[in-house]
RNA sequence: GCCGAAGUGGCGGAAUUGGUAGACGCGCUAGACUCAGAAUCUAGUGGGCGCAAGCCUGUGGGGGUUCGACUCCCCCCUUCGGCACCA
């Protein structure tokens, strides 16, 4: 008797039984929390491979985490403001907003389709002024603390997007959106002051052992935090002061010229008369390169550079030294003015070199003396200072410090941290995005609006072209306002924020989902906070990562909650990647474009296989999920996203493996259903009141096997998230029963007993991976409480122990026999059972033993001359 | 250039503390069932030699530590990722 799997019939029904009963719906107090939170998506349109991944993993956490009966938090929401609802407007004629919440509509349904075991009570979506109204409140709250200021500023354009990006948005001067050269323009942005916070955020990198390190490390270069010196050199003849900042004050003694930035507001300044042209053709010639630079910014400029003709002042020496503008001087990082050491730094070494400018040695390496004259390159390690007045014959690492408290006492110079972090600019010129809630008053200037008249809502009447004005300004109603203050005339802002505004706080916001007094509510973020597991994509490691963790410094510092870090743990899983095909002539093919036989669809000529790369639709190596559930199921579609890689890795997807997936599926399906009967007269085998399975090895021994899977599989979920281990575990067990299945050692009460707890045991241990079919199984196995509200098994600690192991023989460090002794046998008792093998005295008969070496129930080696 | 991760069968991958390398799955081979196929089941499957028992060899390359190394140490090679004029 056997009934068919039917995955598209039992994922249905059971998905209609969650939903109906909010089986995951979270409810505080109720035993230990866990927060249990993936990245949330952008709804694009439909669901891909990485989210089919991401959010199994998530799940498998979660539901595992309830079975061990935790009240776990797994919410689900939308990140839906953002630059593809825009382009959508503008190249299909449909609103944003409607675009974006039939997209939502559709990814909910396919979400809901996967099985995902999300409180959907909790639902939120950035988009919605519920949300962003609070977007808004804390923005205020930002100004209010001086947290959130206008400037006018350099900041990156990308004409493919028209609008601003943040600098963590630029990626080898591209944009990381559109991959557009990115261009410099000069606008009043918004910003966040996360350089407030800059310490703190880099303090804390060394305090998240929950962090993948690489990570970390990632955030710690973006902060890029430099200790050292700023100096003062009078510029000769006048009374300018040049400001320089310097990690090498042991080198200032080196000091032969200096450099400034093209942008730097002294260079018209001090520059001669006599050169002044030549100084201005050189700083447009680079502004012009620089500008051109970012498609090809992969190669770096060379290092050109041009004298002022003016000089400025060594503090510590009195020594004048030529000061130039150089194009490799940045004006955003340090005072835009670099001193230039050319026997101890390599830039400037060549540079040096390059203008015939003198090299001035102040460090010798222990027991060697450089000559300027001969240096193929700067020496930039560590040893001896000379040429340094009072500082000669001192460890140059301890005159660091010497030389800048020096400076200190002479003010010319003071201690000086630099970090690479710049505030956050948070103005975009577009429309689908938060409104940012300020007006301004001719009268009162810039007013932040009320915190009553929040939201700011988004108007729905706006003229989208994509042409780099703010959309917003189009809307009249929208702009023409009263001031909040005086009640004058006033306008709007029309800029809105980033959408990784939005992202930096949501995991608070699903506490609180409904709340219209506050963003959360303090009590909730202290039963639910910190985010236990937080699981997502490497590509977010600076971005959202960094925003969000300033986020929620700074609104503890508001008072909001008391929390320091947002991510307890970070599980950034692997991409999801599959081969391409690609022809010489025409690109990369999809399988369609393929001939049966490997050949170009096209032209004909031969497709190159192999390379395995993430999937993406311009590689053509795409797998629309959708397809995959309908053919073989959700339950399948996750077991395979999980048992191909661990979940940090990459992974290939493959057809093949997708159906080994199911096969194993199928085989659990057929364990249950084609012994119904046994199965169905029997109880668990209890060790505590049924006979004991001395008496029948294989019985004993699949009791064992069972619990030490319960083992493997549980330590495997919980400590190292190793899913892939944990479902060939579950697999080795199918096997073992099936091996007695077929045999008689389950045709009698203790061997069905046994039988049916190995078969439960599959259907617990399988149920976060293949949730509908194991709630299926487990309703045909009698049970009346559904598998959902059920416990995972208990492990057997009794049942492990084993009477007797097998230990392997080695010879010389060679496998030459094994032997099976009672476990509990001491060290002689071994070695005489060894000694008796016919095998091992074949080996080591004769010879002198040197050392026997026992490893209790693994190994024996016996080394042998 | 700097920082980080990784290199294991035909393929994805396993080996948790230095203890039988290749679990589990895919693929492949042979067989059973079938009119046939699909599905399923059984057996085999790192390489070399051998009828076999078995022997040798094998985790990117080279050296080292150890009774014993995929695992630890040193050098090198390759691949991937991040940063890249940061003073």
């Amino acid at each position: 008797m056997s009934v068919k799997y039917d995955h598209k019939e039992i994922e249905l029904r059971w998905q209609a039984e969650w939903e109906e009963k909010s089986a995951f719906a979270a409810r505080p107090g109720q035993g230990e929390k866990y927060y249990c939170l993936e990245m949330f998506p952008y709804p694009s349109g439909k669901i891909h491979m990485g989210h089919v991944r991401n959010y199994s993993i998530g799940d498998v956490l979660a539901r595992f985490l309830r079975m061990r009966g935790m009240n776990v938090l797994h919410p689900m929401g939308w990140d839906s403001f953002g630059l593809p609802a825009e382009n959508a407007a503008i190249e299909h004629s449909i609103h944003p907003a409607k675009w974006t919440h039939e997209n939502i509509a559709f990814m909910r349904r396919q979400l809901k389709r996967m099985g995902l075991g999300f409180d959907w009570t909790r639902e939120i979506s950035t988009c919605s002024p519920e949300y962003y109204k609070w977007n808004q409140w804390i923005f205020l709250k930002f100004y209010e603390k001086g947290l959130a200021y206008k400037r006018r500023s350099t900041v990156n354009w990308c004409p493919g997007c028209s609008t601003v990006l943040a600098n963590e948005q630029v990626e080898e001067g591209l944009c990381w959106r559109c991959a557009s050269a990115v261009e410099a323009k000069d606008l009043e942005q918004w910003f966040f002051r996360i350089t407030d916070y800059a310490e703190e955020l880099l303090d804390f990198t060394h305090k998240l052992p929950g962090w993948p390190e690489r990570v970390l490390v990632m955030q710690r270069n973006w902060i890029g935090k430099s200790m050292g010196a700023e100096v003062s050199f009078p510029v000769d003849g006048s009374d300018e002061v040049i400001r320089i900042f310097t990690t090498r004050p042991d080198t200032l003694y080196g000091v032969t010229f200096m450099t400034l930035a093209p942008e730097h507001p002294l260079v018209e300044r001090i520059t001669a008369k006599d050169t002044l042209e030549e100084v201005r053709s050189f700083v447009k010639e680079v502004v012009r390169e620089k500008k051109g630079a970012g498609a090809a910014a992969l190669e770096k400029l060379d290092k050109k550079g041009v004298f002022t003709g003016a000089f400025c002042v060594n503090p510590l020496t009195g020594a004048k030294v030529p000061v130039y503008v150089a194009n490799f001087v940045l004006m955003e990082y340090g005072t835009g003015a670099v001193m230039a050491v050319p026997a101890h730094d390599q830039r400037d070494f060549e540079f040096a070199r390059a203008y015939g400018l003198p090299v001035k040695v102040v460090i010798n390496p222990r027991g060697k003396t450089l000559e300027a004259e001969s240096m193929e390159e700067a020496y930039v390690g560590e040893g001896i200072l000379v040429n340094s007045g009072p500082f000669d014959g001192m460890l140059n690492t301890d005159a660091v410090d010497a030389i800048i408290d020096h400076l200190e006492e002479e003010g010319v110079g003071r201690r000086s941290i630099n970090y690479k972090l710049r505030d956050w600019g948070i103005s975009r010129q577009r429309y689908w995005g938060c409104p940012i809630p300020v007006i301004y008053c001719k009268a009162c200037g810039t007013v932040g609006v009320d915190l009553e008249d929040l939201p700011v809502v988004l108007p729905e009447e706006v003229r989208l072209t994509g042409t780099g004005r703010s959309p917003l300004e189009s809307a009249g109603e929208f702009v023409n306002t009263v001031c909040p203050r005086c009640k004058g005339e006033a306008r709007r802002e029309t800029d809105t924020m980033d959408t990784f505004v939005d992202s930096s706080w949501y995991f608070l916001r699903y506490l609180s989902p409904g709340d219209d007094k506050k963003p959360f509510e303090k009590e909730d973020a202290r039963y639910w906070m910190p985010v236990d597991q937080y699981i997502g994509g490497i590509e977010h490691a600076v971005m959202h990562l960094l925003y969000a963790r300033f986020f929620t410094k700074a609104l503890r510092d508001l008072g909001l909650h008391t929390l320091d870090e947002p991510f307890k743990n970070l599980l950034t899983q692997g991409m999801v990647c599959k081969e391409t095909a690609r022809c010489g002539d025409h690109g990369f093919l999809s399988p369609g474009e393929v001939t049966g036989d490997g050949k170009c669809g096209v032209c004909g000529a031969a497709v190159e296989f192999g390379a395995v790369e993430k999937m993406s639709k311009s590689k053509k190596n795409t797998i629309d999920p959708d397809g995959i559930i309908e053919r073989y199921g959700a339950d399948t579609t996750r077991l395979f996203s999980l048992f191909a890689a661990p979940p940090e890795k990459d992974m290939e997807w493959s057809a093949e493996g997708v159906e080994g997936s199911y096969r194993f599926l199928g085989r659990v399906w057929r364990l249950v259903t084609e012994n119904a009967l046994l199965l169905e007269d029997t109880t668990t085998y209890d060790e505590g009141k049924d006979p004991s399975l001395d008496d029948s090895p294989p019985l004993k021994d699949l009791h064992r096997i069972t619990h030490g899977t319960i083992k493997k599989v549980t330590g495997d979920i919980e400590k190292r998230f190793h899913f892939n281990t944990a479902i060939s575990s579950i697999m080795e067990l199918v096997n073992a029963v099936y091996a007695l299945v077929r045999g008689d050692s389950f045709n009698n009460p203790v061997g069905a007993k046994v039988f049916r707890e190995s078969v439960e045991t599959v259907v617990l241990l399988l149920a976060p991976f293949a949730p509908h079919i194991t709630e299926e199984l487990w309703q045909r196995l009698g049970n009346e409480t559904p598998l959902y509200k059920s416990k995972w098994p208990v492990l057997s600690e009794d049942a492990l122990v084993k009477d007797e192991v097998t230990l392997v023989v080695q010879v010389n460090g060679r496998v030459r026999a094994k032997v099976v002794v009672p476990v509990d046998s001491t060290d002689d008792d071994v070695k005489e059972a060894v000694m008796k093998d016919a095998r091992v005295a074949e080996w080591a008969g004769g010879k002198e033993l040197k050392k026997f070496i026992h490893v209790p129930g693994r190994l024996v080696n016996l080394v042998v001359r």
